[in-house]
DNA sequence: TGCCAGGCCCTCTTTAGGGCCTT
């Protein structure tokens, strides 16, 4: 683990539908790359998954198949993509979704990553307790957090789930008194009791 | 024919059910 929680790997996907295991495909990549509190690269690819998607998914996402058509084939957006995370962290709102599609993607291209996943969503639910509900456009909305885009667009979901991060980050380090917050805390935070959370804080 | 995602979290819980969140 890159113990470091000031420099990680923010993603987001745009898929065809719920589940890899139901032969659901990736059809768009979005990313950002933090460090030291600053967002410092930026990757973001259309994918061709080799099958058409549904209405839902265009008219949900904006993604038109005309627009796949001409995309780069899955494999050889996610090696690049593999090359972009190297072995940073990586953060996603509503990780366990990101994280099934990201292992489904490089299991069909034989790569791994060596980092570890924390997730904005369950921190969220954590540090931000009279949010009126946890889904990343309200959380932009709530914590007043610019955002001039298209949401279900996967490198404006990265960005604001950056930014939705950062805000959190500053919220809890000033609640530890810190400079920084380490991965391991984020990570503990995430599998607290919401009701524990703050005597966690006190007491780091 | 019938089913059709899955992990997390709360509670009127744990021998369970249902809402939230992601596309």
């Amino acid at each position: 683990m890159n113990n470091n929680a000031n420099s990680l790997i923010v993603l987001d996907f745009e898929t065809s539908g719920l589940s890899p295991d139901n032969g659901d495909r990736a059809i768009e990549i979005g990313a950002v790359k933090i460090e030291n509190g600053k967002i410092t690269e930026k990757f973001q690819s259309l994918m061709n998954p080799g099958f058409r998607i549904n209405n839902f998914i265009e008219n949900y996402t904006g993604i038109t198949n005309h627009m796949l058509q001409s995309a780069p084939p899955c494999h050889e957006v996610m090696n690049d993509f593999a090359d972009f995370i190297g072995d940073d962290n990586l953060l996603a709102h509503n990780a366990s979704f990101d994280k099934k599609f990201l292992d489904a993607e490089f299991s069909h291209i034989a790569q791994c990553y060596s980092g570890e996943f924390a997730c904005s969503l369950l921190v969220s639910r954590r540090i931000n307790t009279n949010a009126p509900n946890h889904q990343l456009g309200t959380l932009v909305n709530f914590m007043n957090i610019a955002s001039e885009g298209n949401f279900h667009r996967a490198l404006f979901d990265a960005e604001m789930t950056a930014k939705l991060w950062l805000v959190m980050l500053d919220n809890i380090q000033q609640q530890i008194n810190q400079s920084s917050v380490p991965f391991e805390l984020i990570q503990k935070i995430a599998k607290t009791p919401k009701k524990n959370v703050s005597d966690l804080l006190e007491k780091w």
